[in-house]
RNA sequence: GCGAAAGUGGCGGAAUGGUAGACGCGCUGGACUUAGAAUCCAGUGGGAGCAAUCCUGUAGGGGUUCAAAUCCCCUCUUUCGCACCA
């Protein structure tokens, strides 16, 4: 017989949705705690990924109101973006059609696996009341300085007429019409994200977060301390800049190296005199993948542009090349080559024959050109630097930038991997960018009161050329707001990350009309206490989520640094191995599952299966153990449940037998373990483990109806502690086991079980002997024995002589409680 | 290529310097049953042995330590990210 799951889950879903359980508390004395599940994509359906993530935040949200927290767990949707365009195109439908429908089918799922939701508080993005927020957000980063227009490149497809995403280019060429894929240059809006690298290096703000995401976001902003350093065209005294971190090897630059994106070399091809060879091989370069470009062993390639530059330091001139492996994108987009003390110079010296010169020795002093093979890139003494010479390197370069810049050559500075934030979409399904252009007043800022910028309707999707918004002629003309005359609409979008980057705030204030959220609400419930979601979002999203925040600080919107106090990263759901997935049919419906055994047994398996933050891997033999158990939990309850719900609690200590003795320690022991592993660790799948040893410690006892009444009594205890130690993984099995065993109130009432550390002692501690490190024997001597008193037991050992003989025994190591360690030889 | 992490039985995993393999799956044997399913009990890294016990074993190689899955170095493999996927 199975347990009746399926009654029992849609009863105490009716319950805690009746009582409103889960809806936060206005005006409590309460200390706050909320957590948050990054919100999904509308894809239609819940996919096992999605209920593996929100068992956590369930899990948690269950344990801390149990704790006695107004807690808040809000659900939304990120339902802005590419993939339900892609959709709509296909399949002639609208994409808000189709978004809504999706929403409703997931919001359902999201019921019937019982999470403790706070539907209240629901958001959409691609809903007006939502995205009038993000323009209201662009606009206080244009007031601020802080977002900005600027040419940038984009993936093009000429047949198709339209900006591709990288994931939208395979191999180069289009992923729909298989031409290839071109980089155009277009306006596109910015975020001046570097402006805050400096701040989002500093993690001193956050309680709880993995070291490797903090270590990701460190090498992604990627600080670096160097010197800019002014060149001077020759033909025109123009200055180009170069940004190193190696100052000191300035006198050995021999040459140039610029990317075909550099400002400069698009102005040399629109020359008159530039050659055939320049234009093809900026052509070709350009339109490299970037990874590939950069990646140490491709080929490195140039061009010599024709044009020269000066040396500062000492009037050499300096030949510009057009090279493939710098990129326009870091530090000034040009770098100083000097090919004696790097790598990549090196070899693009041998290869066009540049010349080289050595400027700083090693300790020998015998580098010499000729029969070097790579670059010296180790510090050492330099030479041929003028009044440097001899000078160690290490300490040269403070003194080289202090000298070039008394000299007005150059200066001391920071350059950042870390770019600005591009958030221009050339899409449809996205939050139109609040601007309008003007002939007379050029650039006008959408007024406050006229926001949203609504999205129109009657957009034709995949029948226009370039951006689908300008085929909504009555929407992209418009008036200016500022002279009233004619103007046009910006038809960019705004990237989907620039939603995601402050949601968890307007969840504290959803129904707030006047602003995205009041201060009052903010301050009530920022920062997020616990935020869980995937590695995967490690850099872009948690980055640009805290940009959001400490945006918002400064504009007076929220108080803290930070916007997530605590953050699990949380492994995918895999099968076979491999993540699920469509393309590899590995794909398993979770609706599926719980229709046929329970969200309690989804659940538990979820979580049972592995560490929250490590991958799970999907089992069906594996689900059916998790149900297993819960019908071993249920038979428990339902073979003895007079005795459970009606057994005195007090009992007689003499009448026990040390058989029931022992399960008295599993049921206060497993307590202890099931808190620990949650409050500290945020372990659940060892906290699972101990509730089905403990369970398993209970069968072992047999037939409960012949025990003695005080044995009883020890029986039933053991039994009543399951619901509560269960529910923050199962919660209808416990709350109707609660409510069986004779409890009026819910579970998160009850709150947390409590152990009595008193039968967590033994008074028999067991030691473990080890001759060499090798496990001998063991031995058992009462608690508090006396440290010679256990090397002379652990001595007596008979195995212990037995290894011990012919060997001197040098040193004794008694580690309390654990094991007695013998060096012997 | 660069950055980050992971690698333990047939499988998911436990142990974070101290008895490797808790717990679950699977498998094997037994009980119950006309039979099957379900359930319950027992066993289960590999090797030797009747047994006590011994040897071996945490991707591979080296090191630190009385003691290493755990710490350090090298190699290999897998996963995530690389800025227009969310």
């Amino acid at each position: 017989m199975e347990y009746p799951f399926i009654q029992i889950e849609q009863k105490w879903q009716k319950i805690w949705q009746e009582k409103e359980v889960f809806k936060t508390i206005t005006d409590s004395e309460k200390e706050t705690y909320y957590v948050l599940s990054m919100f999904p994509y509308p894809s239609g359906a819940l996919h096992m990924g999605h209920v593996s993530n929100y068992s956590i935040g369930d899990a948690i949200t269950r344990y801390k109101k149990m704790q006695g927290y107004n807690v808040m767990q809000p659900m939304g949707y990120d339902a802005f973006g590419m993939p339900a365009e892609n959709y709509a195109i296909k399949h002639n439908s609208h994409p808000k059609i189709t978004t809504e429908e999706n929403i409703e089918i997931m919001r359902g799922q999201f019921n019937s696996m019982g999470f403790g939701l706070n539907w209240d508080r629901e958001v959409s993005t691609c809903r007006p009341d939502y995205y009038r927020w993000g323009q209201w957000f662009f606009k206080r980063l244009y007031e601020e300085g802080l977002a900005y227009k600027r040419k940038s490149f984009v993936n093009w497809c000429e047949d198709c007429q339209t900006v591709l995403a990288n994931e939208q280019v395979e191999e180069g060429n289009c992923w729909r019409c298989g031409k290839v894929v071109r980089q155009k240059e277009l306006e596109q809006w910015f975020f001046k994200i570097t402006d805050y690298a400096e701040q989002l290096l500093d993690f001193s703000g956050v309680k709880d977060w993995p070291e490797r995401v903090i270590t990701m976001q460190k090498n992604w902003i990627g600080r670096s301390e160097g010197t800019r350093i002014d060149f001077k065209l020759i033909e025109n005294g123009e200055i180009l800049s170069v940004f190193t971190t190696r100052p000191d090897t300035i006198f050995g630059c021999t040459f140039m190296a610029i990317p075909p994106e550099h400002p400069l070399v698009s102005r040399w091809l629109k020359e008159s005199d530039v050659s055939r060879e320049m234009q093809e091989f900026c052509e070709e370069v350009m339109n490299e993948d970037k990874i590939m470009r950069t990646a140490e062993d491709t080929t490195k390639k140039g061009i010599y542009s024709g044009r020269d530059c000066l040396n500062p330091v000492n009037g050499a001139k300096v030949q510009i090349w057009i090279t493939n492996y710098v990129l326009m994108d870091y530090g000034t987009g040009a770098v100083m080559a000097v090919p004696a003390h790097d790598q990549r110079d090196f070899e693009f010296a041998r290869k066009y024959n540049i010349p080289m010169k050595i400027v700083i020795q090693n300790e020998e002093q015998n580098l010499v050109l000729a029969e070097m093979t790579e670059a010296y890139v180790e510090p050492g003494i330099l030479v041929n630097s003028s009044q440097f010479d001899e000078m160690d390197s290490v300490e040269s370069k403070s003194a080289i930038s202090a000298w070039m810049s008394k000299n007005n050559m150059g200066e001391s500075t920071v350059t950042y991997r870390l770019r600005d934030w591009g958030v221009s979409r050339q899409r449809y399904w996205g939050n139109p960018i609040p601007v309008i252009y003007c002939q007379k007043c050029g650039e006008v800022l959408v007024p406050d009161e006229d926001l949203p910028v609504l999205l129109p309707d009657n957009v034709q999707l995949g029948k226009t050329t370039s951006n689908p918004l300008l085929s909504v002629e009555e929407w992209v003309h418009t008036t200016c707001p500022k002279c009233g005359g004619e103007a046009r609409r910006e038809t960019d979008t705004m990237d989907t990350f620039v939603d995601s980057s402050w949601y968890y705030a307007r969840y504290t204030d959803t129904a707030n009309t006047e602003e995205p959220f009041s201060k009052a609400a903010a301050d009530q419930w920022l920062p997020v206490d616990q935020y869980i979601g995937g590695i995967e979002h490690a850099c872009m999203h948690l980055l640009y989520a805290r940009f959001f925040h400490k945006f918002m600080r400064d504009i007076g919107m929220v108080s803290c640094d930070e916007p997530f106090a605590r953050l699990l990263t949380q492994g995918m759901v895999t099968k076979d191995g491999a993540k699920m997935s469509k393309s590899k049919g590995n794909v398993v419906d979770p609706q599926y599952i719980i229709d046929r055994f329970g969200s309690d047994t989804v659940r538990l398996f979820m979580l049972f299966g592995s560490p929250p933050e490590k991958d799970s891997e999907w089992s069906d033999t594996g689900v059916k153990g998790a149900f297993r158990f819960l019908n071993r939990v249920w038979r428990i309850f339902d073979d003895n449940l007079e005795l459970i719900r009606d057994a005195a609690d007090e009992y007689n200590e003499a009448n026990l037998s040390e058989k029931v003795k022992q399960l008295r320690y599993s049921t206060h022991f497993t307590v202890w373990k099931v808190l620990h592993d949650i409050e500290d660790r945020l372990q659940f799948n060892t906290a699972i483990a101990a509730i089905m040893e403990h369970l398993n410690n209970i069968y072992g006892i047999g037939d409960a109806g012949k025990l003695n009444q005080d044995e009883q009594s020890v029986y039933a205890e053991s039994c009543r502690k399951i619901p509560q130690a269960l529910y923050c993984f199962a919660p209808h099995i416990s709350e109707e086991l609660w409510q069986l065993t004779g409890n009026s109130e819910l579970l998160h009432e009850a709150g947390l079980p409590v152990f009595e550390a008193k039968y967590l002692v033994k008074d028999e501690i067991t030691y473990v002997i080890q001759i060499m490190g090798k496990v001998r024997g063991k031995i058992e001597v009462p608690l508090n024995t006396g440290i010679e008193e256990i090397k002379a037991e652990a001595l007596k050992n008979e195995n212990v002589q037995k290894h011990l003989e012919g060997k001197t025994v040098k040193k004794i190591i008694v580690v309390p409680n654990k094991l007695v360690s013998i060096v012997a030889k």
